[in-house]
DNA sequence: GATTAAACCTACCTACGGGTATAGTAGAAT
DNA sequence: ATTCTACTATACCCGTAGGTAGGTTTAATC
């Protein structure tokens, strides 16, 4: 006597080919991921999230680890793909600065950007790792070469680069901690503020 | 035939009583769990650091989370009574800021303040883990007071305490993550540089 | 309506790591 | 010497969670 399987098949989501159904897994895994953290983040509780099994988990996918790494891979393209927005525009530097920042924020908030910068790379074993290390250090260096840029064309005050790097980053990066979509301020608002407080640190001194 | 204990008893260190053992322990903890994180820390590797095995841990603690807990409280202990510090010196409210930042600066690089910040309170369970939410919270909150003292008294511009708190905290906070005190910066070196990133932040508009 | 491939499930294996039961030793106090 | 306490080790338990073997369902296609 089967439990009356009606509307199984659901599972990952009714439409939606393979590929399709594994971003589903991706999605889902970014968001439980950001939400209960990764080490806590079983499969089961993945599946059940996605009204599956496990092992149907493994029809999409090899390991846990390979979703933690598509995650962050996913995460740090779309930073690339922001840096190069900006890189890529006709701005001065301090222009492409805050172009990118602007993106940077918003990115920041959602599911993947929040992993990518809560996400431990030690968790990672090997080539992941250090995969992951240097997409995340491609977007850094690029920012300290658009600063770099800035303090030449006389947009940005002189300082050292990857300092200011650092310190944008990390004011930046805290978002993903405490900013949470519910709240008064959006991110637009946190985003305009704290580009106020770097004021004197990006405007050039005339 | 026992393999020639010789200088045995010398496990979690010669010298020093319970108390000041269950400290060493927690230094050590501390150093891994920065050093490998703590989910990758294992009872073992910390007992084999110590040269002892890990029912002899069991001695001086009651469970891995208990040393997690510990080892934050600690952290946490030391930044209050960084802001305690600062909040009680007779300067203004930026003069107090500064002081509590060059301070936390200090603390964010060692094992115990980095600990404070990489760590994931969610690893905690209940009690626990509401404990360490407070004690970070309060800090955060001292801050955001201090700001507002040095707001009304006109040494710090008029802006979104919180805000500025989280800005701050977020840039300082980065350096736990990638700063090291083999490179060629000192930490007081960063601080003073971060401190000018803020200038126009921090200093009133005449 | 039989065939097939993709999707899916039940039931299991296994390694790992936190934690413990138990027993033994060193050294101080009696 | 005996005994007591603090300390340490060996050997084990056991829950958990990643991963798998192998069979079943679904739905498109012939």
């Amino acid at each position: 006597m089967k439990p009356s399987r009606e509307a199984r098949r659901i599972g990952v989501k009714e439409k939606a080919d393979h590929d399709g159904r594994r971003h589903i897994i991706l999605c889902e895994a970014a968001r439980l991921f950001t939400l209960n953290g990764f080490q806590n983040t079983k499969l089961v509780d993945l599946a059940d999230r996605l009204n599956v099994t496990k092992p149907t988990l493994y029809h999409y996918i090899e390991s846990k680890e390979e979703i933690i790494h598509q995650v962050l891979t996913i995460g740090n393209e779309r930073n690339a793909s922001l840096v190069r927005q900006a890189r890529d525009s006709s701005e001065s530097g301090l222009g492409k600065l805050e172009i990118f920042l602007r993106g940077y924020a918003r990115a920041t908030v959602d599911d993947f950007g929040r992993c990518v910068i809560l996400a431990d790379p030690r968790m990672l074993s090997g080539r992941l790792r250090e995969q992951h290390r240097q997409a995340y250090r491609y977007v850094l260096d690029e920012i300290a070469d658009i600063i770099g840029e800035g303090i030449r064309d006389g947009s940005i005050r002189d300082c050292d680069p990857h300092l200011l790097t650092f310190a944008l980053m990390g004011t930046f990066n805290s978002l993903s901690i405490w900013f949470h979509h519910e709240g008064k301020m959006t991110v637009e608002d946190v985003t305009e503020a704290f580009l106020g407080f770097f004021e004197s640190a990006m405007a050039a001194k005339p």
